[in-house]
DNA sequence: CCTACCGATCGGTAGG
DNA sequence: CCTACCGATCGGTAGG
């Protein structure tokens, strides 16, 4: 019961923060838009930056179950990474207001939550710069620069999250497959002039 | 003289709102980076949002130049997109805090501002989107949603910004190829399984 | 879950 | 360009 008023709080700071800013958002914005004053809050949770924590966290978790998920999965490495993008966008678009505060409010944390983060991120980038790798490495793949591949694609998805509305929900796959299409596209052929 | 001082805070203001965000950035942390009192700031500039307001228009200004040669250009559109991503991560590199800021904080500027920004950047995608539509009419890209490969593209840019760091300046123009190749690649082939 | 309140900090002004 | 200061708002606590 505690717990639920909790994830009611969560949900509607994630979407705060996404809307405005982890910083632009006051707790008394946050209490009026649960329909509490700021001082009964802290009944529930810590502080305003348990809230950040928690949403960023929790939102990782997230992705890298994703990424053991098609680690192990015996396919070719063009469906892994075809995988990989469907299911990233999907996983996304699951908790969309999370994911925004997740990708640009993460910074706001402070130590030592903020290099553990850092570091979270950086070991799933990793992991997807090696699924790349192997690509390469068996030829499914031209070689581009794993570090520059990686983040063009992942970059690229982001425009989905913030352009999101749950009335283009239908059309979702359809635009997912989209953009795989273009990036798998752009790793497997070189440029024609 | 009173100019030159201005523009020494415009610019220190941007890194400042790239670094912590502009609702996180308070007018004496800009103070004092520019060796000055909070309140010795007002001789310069009228408030803090003038100073987001100037760098997010004089970024929109810079970027639909660019938009304006190329729609000039006497080239293929192929080379007309080719172009305009070169330029345009050229064009965001020349001042790589402001384009930060302008990509994430124009959100907190204040009405007429806002709209003004929102419909000058909607009108920079329409453009973008027309190159891209005349590029398929012409069968030099696949048929693909021009909505979301504008999306795609530009999104797929912004972690070059957030990335960059200028001891890596000289390898810019390679990581600049790089992606223009991913993206052309995906514009012009469909998926080979 | 609320009222009442805390010290800190905010953007900005007055006056010199 | 500074000192001195304003009212407003911040995150959070005490006490019931």
């Amino acid at each position: 019961m505690n717990k639920s008023k909790k994830e009611i709080i969560k949900i509607t700071a994630a979407r705060l923060f996404r809307d405005r800013g982890y910083a632009a958002t006051s707790m008394r914005d946050l209490a009026e838009a649960v329909n509490l004053k700021a001082s009964s809050l802290y009944n529930h949770i810590s502080g305003k930056e348990e809230l950040l924590q928690e949403i960023c966290f929790e939102t990782a978790k997230r992705f890298l179950k994703v990424m053991e998920e098609v680690e192990g999965m015996e396919v070719s490495n063009i469906e892994k990474i075809e995988t990989l993008i469907g299911l990233h966008i999907k996983t996304a678009m699951e908790d969309v207001t999370s994911i925004t505060a997740f990708n640009d409010e993460w910074r706001h944390l402070s130590e030592p939550d903020l290099s553990k983060f850092v570091q979270l991120r950086k070991r799933y980038e990793q992991r997807f710069k090696a699924v790349l790798q192997t690509g390469i490495d068996q030829g499914v793949f031209q070689a581009v620069d794993t570090t520059v591949a990686m983040h063009t694609i992942l970059s690229s998805l982001r425009w989905v999250y913030d352009w999101y509305q749950p009335e283009r929900a239908t059309s979702l796959p359809k635009i997912g497959d989209s953009i795989t299409r273009m990036i798998l596209g752009g790793l497997q052929n070189n440029i024609q002039k």
